[in-house]
DNA sequence: ATACATACC
DNA sequence: CACTGGTATGTAT
């Protein structure tokens, strides 16, 4: 409801930024936008399939599965301040995750809240990883119950597997659901898988080695539990094979339950692999999932919503069923757009995803460049559609807790210590992490936010250290408004901007050989920034260089300040000196770098570039001091679109020869 | 670099 | 009674 009217504040304040707009310019937005547009729309790319498969109420259909009396009635999974999931029968009250607890409890007074159990949720998760994995042993998990798979490949393999691989066990509560390991010739690293099932999952008894290679070797069928539960999955038509195994009536030596001679056969098809996957972790778990078969990524994700619980979709593969998918899509539904967006975007028309399209010069004007190429190649139904290593690592770290009105300073003081030491923990805990920038958040009695940070010379991840700084920072926030005392519902400490590998000398090597025609010149003073940086005298002066920047072909002088546009905004830039590689400041009248400045960097300079030139500039030593990398070249313009995505690399000369 | 808002689970 | 907690990211300054 305050919220409410802060969006349309904003909302009001667009509004009036936009009637103030010519037409004139928004018919430039109109031309920029379709410019975009036809790059876009040559991006097209068929050739990989993108499944996306998502636990259905994973927390609580793991607590239902583990405590049957909860199967029938509403509940949730949380906290009684916050959940984290509900059953889908607590749904149809409204209870809904991220809700608090006592809002669940007005909605639905018989509401059971089971207490999170994140170690069972994890091990659980294990087990369907390792699902996951034999259809793509790159499977990127976004979270325990959720993950993006690449099936391209093995589809390829599937073609070739016998009807016997491609057939399991039909599901039954009181019968063996077991199957042999490595049915799908997948190497996969079982070791933490098995133990994983053994102690995360109540209901797959006695996985241990002895029994896996009996079993492997002696039979396929295992059996378990059961009770028509096959019914659970009705919509999809499989090819079932009654192969009355018959006779067998042995038990499973893994998990001693009756064989089932009931199977099912899958196909080699897409679907039908889905299904086998969903299937077989049903048979793991007795949990069911959801899954979306598309080109990419963004449409796979938007797909498995569209049939769960327990259901699956496949988007076909051509530019026209994309389209007629996208075209009546609810922009909420599109990742990236939550509540906010939705109201923003509403004030404006814009409510399915052909909005997008159709209010393109609005919101080319509207929106920064990134989110409304984001909006448009979403219209086109475009996505990544490799899934993206999983390396990095986090990029913070932070505890926050919220608690009743806290006003005493050593109360606080206290609070904050702790809170210190137990971010140190974690951060030595997750690979002995340490970070340089720490943040103090407070949240007011009256829920206003703050967040206060400060950055160290060196990065740490000591309790003290970082106490130090945050208590520093809580300080200076109870002087500051010290007419008050200051009343805190919730104080959190956070830690960011993690030293990891030395990003930048990695960057630095990155660019250097990437460089398809390198000069030596610009070789020798890379090294020579590489140098520096190792011998740590880098900060030491203030003429850190800012990076490998366009050299352009302006004949405007050094210094001056001009405009480029941008999205339809425009945004500052400078020409600078030019400074050759032995450091020293070149005299030319007409320098011809242009060093970006802040708030520019959605500007392609190589957009603006001639293509044959190049140089390396430094700022001048009186600025800030800046890292190399910020706006280190390559990298940085190219690394989230592919070039021919971005908006601003032209289809002329654009990109550097010489790079 | 810092502050804040938004999104997702 | 009462509206989380953790992390990532975008945007503005």
């Amino acid at each position: 409801m305050k919220k409410d009217k802060e969006i349309l504040k904003k909302v009001t304040a667009l509004k009036e930024e936009l009637a103030a707009v010519s037409e004139a310019h928004l018919e430039a937005c109109m031309n920029k936008a379709n410019a975009l547009l036809s790059s876009l729309y040559q991006q097209y790319d068929f050739t990989r399939t993108i499944v996306h498969m998502d636990m259905d109420a994973f927390y609580a259909a793991v607590e239902m599965r583990d405590n049957p009396s909860l199967a029938n009635i509403p509940m949730a999974v949380g906290g009684e301040d916050m959940l984290s999931t509900s059953n889908y029968i607590a749904r149809r009250y409204g209870v809904r995750a991220a809700m608090p607890g006592f809002i669940a409890r007005k909605l639905c007074a018989d509401l059971v809240i089971v207490p999170t159990d994140m170690a069972k949720y994890s091990a659980v998760s294990r087990v369907i990883r390792s699902v996951l994995s034999q259809y793509d042993p790159n499977m990127t998990p976004l979270s325990l119950d959720e993950a993006y798979m690449d099936f391209t490949d093995h589809l390829v393999k599937r073609r070739e597997l016998d009807d016997q691989s491609r057939t399991f066990p039909e599901f039954s509560e009181t019968m063996c659901r077991c199957e042999p390991e490595e049915r799908l010739g997948v190497v996969s690293s079982t070791e933490g898988i098995s133990s994983a099932v053994g102690d995360g999952v109540a209901d797959v008894p006695n996985l241990n080695e002895d029994n896996l290679q009996n079993s492997v070797a002696t039979d396929d069928t295992r059996i378990l539990p059961s009770a028509t539960n096959s019914d659970t999955e009705p919509s999809e038509a499989r090819i079932m094979k009654d192969t009355t195994v018959s006779t067998d009536t042995s038990q499973c030596p893994r998990c001693n339950m009756p064989h089932n001679p009931k199977r099912i056969l899958f196909d080699v098809g897409v679907e039908d692999a889905v299904r086998e996957m969903r299937h077989r972790i049903h048979l793991k778990t007795r949990l069911t999932a959801s899954a979306g078969i598309a080109a990419n990524c963004l449409l796979a994700k938007i797909c498995s919503d569209q049939n769960k619980p327990n259901g699956q979709y496949m988007l076909p593969f051509t530019v026209d069923a994309v389209q007629d998918f996208m075209k009546d899509l609810p922009v909420r539904k599109v990742p990236g757009v939550g509540k906010v967006s939705e109201r923003q975007l509403a004030a404006f028309d814009v409510k399915v995803c052909s909005d997008f399209y159709k209010h393109r010069d609005v919101l080319y004007f509207l929106y920064s460049g990134g989110m409304f190429e984001y909006f448009l190649s979403v219209y086109l139904g475009l996505g990544a559609n490799r899934l993206s290593k999983n390396e990095d690592g986090p990029k913070s770290k932070s505890v926050e807790r919220t608690f009743r009105g806290m006003s005493d300073p050593d109360q606080l003081r206290t609070l904050c210590h702790e809170l210190s030491l137990e971010l140190a923990e974690d951060l030595k805990s997750a690979k002995n992490l340490q970070g340089k920038t720490v943040t103090l958040k407070i949240k007011l009695v009256t829920f206003e936010v703050k967040t206060r940070s400060q950055s160290l010379p060196t990065a740490t991840n000591d309790g003290e250290d970082i106490y130090n700084v945050a208590n520093q920072l809580l300080t200076t926030e109870m002087k500051n408004c010290s007419s008050k005392p200051l009343k805190l519902r919730l104080m959190g400490v956070r830690m960011s901007n993690f030293t990891t590998s030395d990003s930048k000398q990695q960057k630095l090597k990155v660019i250097r050989d990437t460089n398809s025609t390198p000069s030596d010149k610009r070789i020798s003073f890379l090294d020579k920034i590489e140098a520096e940086r190792k011998s740590e005298k880098v900060n030491q002066s203030c003429n850190e260089p800012l990076g490998l920047l366009a050299y352009m072909s302006t004949d405007k002088p050094i210094g001056t300040t001009s405009n480029i546009s941008n999205a339809g905004r425009n945004v500052s830039t400078k020409l600078s000196s030019v400074w050759d590689e032995s450091g020293d400041v070149t005299t030319r009248k007409t320098g011809k770098i242009i060093e970006l400045l802040e708030g520019a960097s959605n500007t392609d300079p190589w957009s603006l570039a001639d293509s044959t030139s190049s140089s390396v500039a430094t700022i001048p030593s009186d600025s800030t001091v800046k890292t190399a990398t910020k706006y280190g070249p390559l990298d940085f313009y190219r690394s989230s679109k592919s070039g021919a995505l971005d908006p601003w690399a032209k289809d002329d000369s654009s990109s550097l020869g010489g790079f």
